[in-house]
DNA sequence: GTCTATAACCAGATAGAC
DNA sequence: GTCTATCTGGTTATAGAC
């Protein structure tokens, strides 16, 4: 770790503001809802002294799915950390335990919710090198947990690990979250029970 | 039903061929990428023609809306249809074939995506009556399935009914099914298949 | 009712002084 | 780097001739 200027520092705060801001809106607003002027506001910066920051709106987006998945490693590191971890048969918990943290994430409105099809922020995502390294690295360390919990039947050994995986990472935008949290009638760690039960055991229950 | 004049008929198939078009453009693109311009051109009509048959895009996008509901309430309604339907037993494949359907109309590039949060659009949902009436409608068959199948145990009877509902509402604009499909490694049948286990019997499988 | 042309507006992005 | 002020492009919506 490289020793850092204090003008470096100050820049790094600011930054560092700016990416909050934007992921808290993207989880309120959506990538297209939210604009660079209300950014710009909810820092408390002028909208030109973000584009000396950030190239552009998308690159914005970028950034704040970064640290998410940042966020999202370093809660994979902490299981991985668990001893138990070495044993296939507890791979399934771990599995939960991420889907789990990904639900509570995105009821805490921290999880920025991106339009699966727009295509401008697609195209710059897939060649941000930063967000695909990253998004490997989650992928390869759920996909050995998902081929071990297979192995021991935890999980049905007759789907594919991509559906699987897939299955997974749509559960941390699942729109019945909000819907469920919208209608006022659950708590927080209900919603998340209900729905991890849901996705693992059905919806016929074990 | 009251007779048309042919005037009348007319105006009818080119709202018809609107409303199509407004479908697959929203299917394929979304709400917000989707510009009144291109409709005005896929359909072959002049932008400010369009403005005369329907007053806003909203108005455009809840067309789209009520028409995939009449659809679905017409495929609810063969279900009923057979005689079968009176048992509970058959509660809960009544539901999966609701699933289903919903995933091949998805599939098939037909099922309209609209952003769960988008305050103009969902405002004008919220008081378009054509919509929320066939939506009740839905909610109320659904429901009465949902709860036939808990009663006999072919759903998980700790689920609130709502849950349950919420969630295949959810699964017919699963990204999952677009992710698979653009994989190209699957059939269309199989993804399917496989989505809908999943959701019934969950990740672990049965 | 349909068309061409245009108004009105708003978002993202930039220039230039400090 | 940050600000104020402005540009540019694109979208919804409408005027007015036919």
């Amino acid at each position: 770790m490289a020793k850092k200027s204090f003008r470096e520092q100050i820049l790094q705060v600011r930054e560092d503001a700016i990416v909050s801001s934007v992921n808290r809106l993207l989880a309120e607003k959506g990538f297209e809802a939210m604009t660079v002027d209300e950014v710009a506001a909810d820092v408390g910066v002028a909208k030109a002294s973000l584009y000396k920051h950030f190239a552009s709106k998308e690159a914005l987006a970028a950034a704040a799915m970064i640290r998410v998945l940042d966020r999202t490693l370093a809660m994979i590191g902490e299981l991985e950390a668990d001893p138990r971890n070495a044993d296939p048969a507890h791979a399934v918990e771990q599995l939960k335990a991420v889907a789990r943290w990904t639900m509570q994430v995105q009821l805490a409105g921290e999880m920025p919710s991106l339009p699966a099809q727009n295509s401008t922020l697609r195209a710059e995502l897939m060649e941000n090198r930063s967000y695909l390294d990253r998004l490997m690295e989650v992928s390869e360390k759920l996909g050995r947990w998902i081929e071990s919990a297979q192995s021991v039947g935890a999980l049905d050994k007759s789907l594919p690990v991509e559906v699987i995986m897939y299955t997974l990472f749509a559960r941390a935008c699942d729109p019945v979250l909000g819907l469920l949290k919208a209608s006022g009638q659950y708590q927080p760690e209900q919603i998340v029970s209900m729905l991890t039960k849901t996705c693992f055991e059905g919806l016929r229950g074990s």
